[in-house]
DNA sequence: ATACTATCTGGAGTGAACTTTAAGTCAAGT
DNA sequence: ACTTGACTTAAAGTTCACTCCAGATAGTAT
């Protein structure tokens, strides 16, 4: 598939595309003999990967040491699990903060739907 | 308080604070005689919340217009909720997101554990 | 072959959220 | 009064993650 297609169907943009090939966020791309990528399956699958990770807040720094790990063979399978289990515990903390501030708007929300109904505001404090 | 009870009490560089400040993503804070910031009681509350919000990842312009419609009186009450609804459903929408790559992760932290384990990777590819 | 569009690279530019710096002011101790 | 250390501002600098641009090359239709 084509850079462009690759764009459209992941909603990615080319640069941003050839940007995460550049830095090894994904592995290099395979390519057509004038030099011009054509995705196939497994650079297809990274794609996904890299945008899912992204999609959660995952560091480009991070997927690019992951990547390089891949790259090194199954010796650092280890370390490709420490990886793993430090960004799941990082997006567990993440979870929680978000479920914190969840909290706080439910909160504010169900206040200003009374202060609207009623006109008035059963709080003082805006904060 | 002083800036740096307050710095070191929330963990916000004082830099972050006084920036903050500066953009509006907090009113502004009492002042002793000499222009010296004493948070008060309410301030500190500003100072939760701005952390509260920025931990979940909600942006600081958002917060600003928050601030703005606060300090504008009782007619933004209904333009509040529809902000603060609007940042419900982007956190909950960014929730789905790490839950989906918490799943992601799950599966392959459990493969590379077999790998570890018995030294044979269960799957071929990586991405 | 010519024209036209798509893709290529390397490098510069952008926006968000701080962070640092420089130069000056305030407050507490001696 | 003097020094020391915390605090002040405005402005410039940094980092991250793209995003845009210029000029060159590739592929396609006539």
């Amino acid at each position: 598939m084509t850079i462009k297609e690759i764009s459209e169907k992941y909603d990615i943009s080319q640069d941003t595309l050839r940007y995460y090939e550049r830095v090894g966020m994904i592995p290099p791309v395979t390519r057509t003999a004038g030099g011009i990528r054509d995705y196939k399956e497994e650079d297809i699958r990274w794609v996904e990967l890299a945008k899912c990770m992204r999609s959660a807040g995952i560091p480009v720094e991070t997927m690019i040491e992951y990547v390089k790990l891949t790259q090194e063979g199954d010796t650092t399978i280890p370390a490709r699990l420490q990886l793993l289990k430090d960004q799941k515990d990082l997006l567990l903390e993440q979870k929680s903060k978000i479920d914190e501030t969840l909290e706080r708007l439910n909160y504010k929300i169900s206040r200003y739907e009374i202060a609207v109904e009623t006109g008035i505001l059963t709080w003082e404090d805006e904060a």
